[in-house]
RNA sequence: GAUCUGUUAGCUCAGUCGGUAGAGCAACGGCCUUUUAAGCCGUGGGUCUUGGGUUCGAGUCCCAAACAGAUCACCA
């Protein structure tokens, strides 16, 4: 039995009464829209005739009662506008009770409803709609948080308990208008990076969630099994290596924007499941994608934004393009003020330890460099900054550096102190490939969960030959979070990962 | 996984030295025909996250657990 407050328990009772009244409080039937709150709110003062006769719906959010006359504030998708109800207008007759029963007592915030009318503006100049018709269309069960915003645009009582809000979003979108923006800026930033890849005339395509060989990426997989195959298959950690079959079977370019899945820590930057971005152009090297991706970021979040300044925690953000490019090597001279490029290992150990970077006696040359850079670069890194050619033995899939011994060709994208991409020139040479797979099943035999196991297939692929490719992958996730200001992963995600509420099974199962 | 903080009415929050559980909004009953954090009068609403313990007595003190947030570790 579920547990009913006061206020559920009388909204229960108010659905008796609409049947007692005759009126069923869920109707079936269209109600035409003709108009939406922002659009009167944009439109009226230059053009008042077009909404001499209007019709809108939307979620009562609030009611002031004033005995005959009455005003509300609607709720529809694009925003809210106050409607006028005047008893004698919407009750023309000698019978009142559908203003004084219906709308004045069994109607309740967060109820929808169905008005039509003429915009007006009151005595003290609000934008309303002058109400003659009303339709109750849907009742609401549940009490909303009432979230009021006094003259001086300052928030009263705000739904801000962040367990709340994303275990009900739904209610968090209803009553925080700014979260439903940031989702609608998510939307629009991958159709805007959709158009610009189609309008290049590459492809979009859909790989496999589940996979026999979970590669392209270090990272630990969530497991499950197939039945009538009775065989276990992973959720993708990443894409890379189909992406790359779709090259050598001749497509000049493929992209797929999908879910990957991670078996890892959370946290406010990791959930999970997230969406990435990943891109596969052939006859390209990873300077020619550096200048791409430039290119796409600057007009997609200009489109998204009307701007490519964006702000988030306390910085300005610019995605105009050149971006500053910064080798690894060079970042850490310019910020840790220590030349790795001539420094041993040992060298790089008694650096981190009088410099206070935790170690390991497991980490080699590269991951010390990587230790270093984390450690002392990162933070620095608030443009968008690309960080270039990376230690061969933390990429065991891009291609050896044309011109530097013991790096390859990368780059990863830093913005406001975070990686949001990573790039590379595709290693295509097929014995390199089983070499460095070889490496990587060592590392796994020592223990490394995260080491990338052997797919014997992905290499025969790449021994048919694979053109000279460059890739790309961008954590959707964390460029919305750049965009729209958010410092929480939780924030672009509509449905963040959560342990069961324990509290509200238990009173659901009673 | 570690540390710290939080969990009280539908929402936002008070709650003193351990002594009958509080406010605003929301709700309910009135009044009010251009209000706007509408207003005025009145009323109801609580397993204080859960389970133990100390105590004559626990929202408050102690222990444990659950969930969340922040910081750290790992990662994208």
């Amino acid at each position: 039995m579920q547990h009913l407050s006061e206020q559920e328990i009388i909204r229960r009772q108010y659905l008796e009464e609409f049947k007692k009244l005759g009126i069923d409080p869920y109707p079936a039937a269209t109600f035409d829209v003709t108009t939406l709150a922002t659009q009167i709110k944009e439109g009226f003062d230059t053009s008042p005739d077009a909404f001499k006769d209007i019709r809108i719906a939307g979620r009562i959010m609030s009611k002031r009662i004033m005995g005959k006359a009455s005003f509300a504030e609607i709720q529809d998708s694009s925003g809210r506008i106050q409607a006028y109800i005047n008893r004698d207008l919407i009750c023309p007759g000698e019978d009142k009770e559908l203003y004084n029963t219906i709308f004045k007592r069994l109607c309740d915030i967060g109820d929808f409803v169905g008005l039509s009318g003429y915009a007006f503006r009151t005595q003290t100049g609000e934008l309303s709609l002058h109400v003659s018709e009303f339709k109750f269309l849907s009742k609401s069960l549940h009490p909303l948080p009432v979230v009021k915003v006094d003259a001086d645009g300052k928030v009263h009582d705000a739904f801000t308990d962040p367990e709340q809000r994303y275990r009900k979003r739904y209610v968090d979108l209803i009553v925080n208008p700014h979260v439903k923006d940031n989702f609608i800026k998510r939307s629009k930033l991958i159709n805007a990076m959709r158009r610009y890849f189609d309008d290049k005339g590459w492809l979009e395509v859909e790989t496999p969630v589940l996979q026999a060989i979970h590669g392209g990426a270090a990272a630990r997989p969530f497991k499950t099994h197939h039945n009538a195959l009775d065989m276990p298959l992973f959720l993708r950690i990443a894409n890379e290596l189909y992406l790359k079959r779709l090259i050598v079977g001749g497509y000049d370019g493929v992209y797929e924007i999908g879910k990957m899945f991670r078996n890892e820590g959370m946290d406010r930057t990791h959930n999970p499941e997230f969406t990435s971005m990943e891109i596969y152009v052939a006859y390209k090297d990873y300077i020619w994608m550096m200048e791409m991706v430039e290119d796409c970021l600057e007009k997609i979040v200009a489109e998204v934004c009307g701007t490519t300044i964006t702000h988030i925690g306390g910085n300005e953000i610019n995605f105009a393009k050149p971006y500053k490019r910064l080798s690894m090597f060079d970042a850490i001279q310019q910020y840790a003020g220590i030349d790795v490029s001539t420094a041993d290992e040992n060298a790089l150990r008694s650096f981190c330890k009088s410099n206070k970077i935790e170690i390991e006696d497991s980490m080699g040359w590269g991951k010390l460099v990587d230790a270093i850079f984390s450690e002392k670069v990162e933070d620095n890194l608030i443009q968008p900054t690309y960080i270039t050619d990376y230690p061969l033995e933390m990429t065991p899939l891009a291609k050896k550096h044309r011109s530097k011994e013991g790096l390859v060709e990368r780059f990863e994208l830093y913005v406001n102190g975070k990686e949001i991409a990573n790039a590379y020139s595709e290693l295509n040479d097929p014995i390199d490939q089983r070499q460095r797979f070889e490496e990587q099943l060592k590392l796994a035999d020592r223990g490394d969960e995260e080491a990338m196991i052997m797919d014997e297939d992905f290499v025969h692929a790449l021994e048919y030959g694979m053109p000279p490719t460059s890739g790309l992958g961008i954590g959707i996730d964390r460029l919305t979070m750049m965009i729209t200001g958010q410092e929480a992963i939780q924030e672009v995600l509509f449905f963040p990962q959560m342990k069961p509420d324990l509290k509200r099974a238990d009173g659901i199962s009673e």
